[in-house]
RNA sequence: GCGGAAAUAGCUCAGCUGGUAGAGCAUCAGUUUCCCAAACUGAAGGCCGCGGGUUCGAAUCCCGUUUUCCGCUCCA
């Protein structure tokens, strides 16, 4: 990371704390690690990236439908997805080569070299004390076995080991008031499980044909090893997610649409294209068959906002397996082919998931500027964010020129007849370029400057974030002007 | 998790070899009425991340801990 870009990035979490955008979670108790809490302003900027997604994926597509699940699901749920098993295991990390193991693996391979070297008393009685470790969960005796044994690394040949630790990335919790009899349950790892065990449910009473999708956003819960690079990765985060449902064999097809389809949602926020970049996975997860990451430049390198999986019927069989219940759909139109209807399946899925805190950052990142202003008189910088007005917070602010011979009264006038339909902010303190850069800060597009002259015409002067050029309008003009310019069509027409 | 760095006012930071906390900006109240920051007067704001130790005395030295950043690792 060069410096410069280093700077940006930490400016940025800087003007996020100072005007409200995010703040460390608990901060008055020594902040909880990897999680952060929205301010006024970052909560209206969050609120309108998820309007924005919304509109786009529900309102704008006849066939796509929205949801809103819980985050408590039956923890059956989760075995069937493959979040529990593929992922609870015993590691072990040696200090000198830094390298991590699964600590059962090294004791296997340890009772494998016993057996060969015809030690197969040792090997019996090692693979007895392993499986009793493993099944009473006790760590600290499966690192014992390690020292014991004499288990060295592989890679540095030292026995410098840290303690075994479980490695399971769900938060549990406990459902019921008394915990003897309470079942383990699972905070959802991803919000796709809940659009998957209500597939049928939104199908049949929404008479969906496919293709067709489901729609959620909602939180999800990762106990991250490592969580850090402010809001990327959060143990608490926010998915923005698509299920689109498609006939076998037209996976390929929908896959290529819905990832050229999603990029442009990112690029009509006016982005540069380069700073986005698809990556493919070429290690592909236990359920996809295709997968493509959208990848941002933050300043710390590409990384990924979204991702585009083709997860096949992976999870709709392993559902119909687990619960027992048919995840079939009936498709009564033609196959031209055989001249019969396509019948049973289980449908194919294509899975759009971005990362809404992911999202915020790269539009903060992206909005932020500190341009210098300076003339040979005097030295002038400001900070402004260049938000797409749809996404601004503030859409405009009101302010009287000065604070007395009826300004304030006349300002506030205007801002009545406004605020239903935007969000707006009055301010009278501080001298008025003062008031504008404050603006800039946060992004509002347009301020509205109330003065003498308003009294007598009605007009008042507009002033605009991105040019600082203002324009004389009618006060009755302003609900047009700034409706066109914060209007969703000037995304999604 | 390993290694490195850091934590002092809302923000950015100063505070020397230990002697009881400071600036700029921001904030608040007033003055000014000036259409693009930093005009004038005044005010408020800090258990110097937290806990322990050394010391007559710790923001400063030592230990622990939490949080953050960087590199490696991990990311089903």
């Amino acid at each position: 990371m060069s410096k410069s870009t280093d700077e940006l990035f930490k400016n940025v979490i800087s003007h996020a704390k100072e005007y409200g955008f995010v703040f460390p979670s608990s901060e008055i108790y020594d902040g909880l690690s990897a999680v952060y809490d929205y301010g006024q302003n970052g909560v209206e900027l969050k609120n309108n990236l998820k309007t924005y997604w919304w509109k786009a994926m529900v309102q704008m597509h006849e066939n796509i439908v929205g949801l809103d699940s819980a985050i408590f699901m039956h923890p059956t749920i989760w075995k069937a997805s493959g979040h529990v098993d593929g992922f609870s295991d015993p590691m072990i990390d040696n200090k000198d080569s830094q390298k991590r193991y699964r600590a059962d693996q090294l004791l296997e391979d340890k009772i494998a070299r016993y057996d060969k070297d015809g030690k197969t008393d040792k090997a019996e009685q090692l693979q007895i004390e392993m499986d009793n470790a493993l099944k009473a969960e006790n760590l600290p005796r499966l690192r014992e076995l390690i020292i014991e044994h004499e288990i060295a690394d592989p890679v540095s040949g030292t026995r410098n080991w840290t303690e075994v630790r479980q490695f399971n990335l769900m938060f549990s919790t406990q459902m019921g008031a008394v915990a003897d009899d309470a079942d383990l349950i699972y905070l959802r790892p991803e919000t796709a499980q809940g659009i998957f065990v209500n597939y049928l449910n939104v199908q049949k009473s929404g008479r969906m044909k496919i293709p067709f999708g489901i729609a959620q956003i909602g939180k999800a819960f990762r106990n991250e090893v490592i969580a850090r690079q402010f809001i990327i990765r959060m143990r608490e985060f926010e998915q923005m997610e698509m299920q689109y449902f498609v006939r076998p064999g037209t996976q390929k097809e929908w896959f290529n649409k819905w990832k050229e389809t999603r990029l442009k949602w990112h690029l009509a926020l006016g982005t540069e294209p380069e700073k986005y970049r698809y990556h493919e996975h070429t290690k592909l997860a236990h359920y996809a068959d295709a997968a493509y990451d959208i990848e941002f430049d933050f300043p710390f390198g590409f990384k990924e906002v979204e991702g585009i999986h083709s997860r096949t019927d992976f999870d709709l069989s392993q559902h119909q397996k687990f619960s027992t219940k048919k995840m079939q759909y009936f498709d009564p139109e033609v196959d031209p082919e055989t001249g019969k209807p396509f019948g049973n399946y289980i449908p194919y899925v294509i899975e759009t998931s971005i990362g809404l805190d992911r999202m915020f950052l790269l539009t903060m990142i992206n909005a932020f500027e500190e341009e210098d202003l300076s003339t040979e008189e005097k030295q002038d910088s400001r900070t402004v964010l260049r938000l797409h007005p749809c996404l601004a917070p503030v859409k405009a602010a009101i302010f009287p020129l000065i604070k007395k011979d009826g300004l304030p009264e006349k300002a506030r006038e205007i801002m009545d007849r406004l605020k239903v339909d935007f969000n707006l902010q009055y301010e009278e303190k501080d001298a008025i370029g003062k008031r504008y850069r404050r603006q800039d800060a946060i992004g509002t597009p347009f301020c509205i400057t109330v003065d003498h002259q308003t009294l007598e015409d009605d007009t008042v002067t507009i002033r605009y974030r991105d040019t600082m050029m203002q324009e004389r309008v009618n006060s009755a003009e302003l609900q047009k002007i700034i409706g066109d310019k914060v209007s969703w069509r000037n995304l999604l027409a």
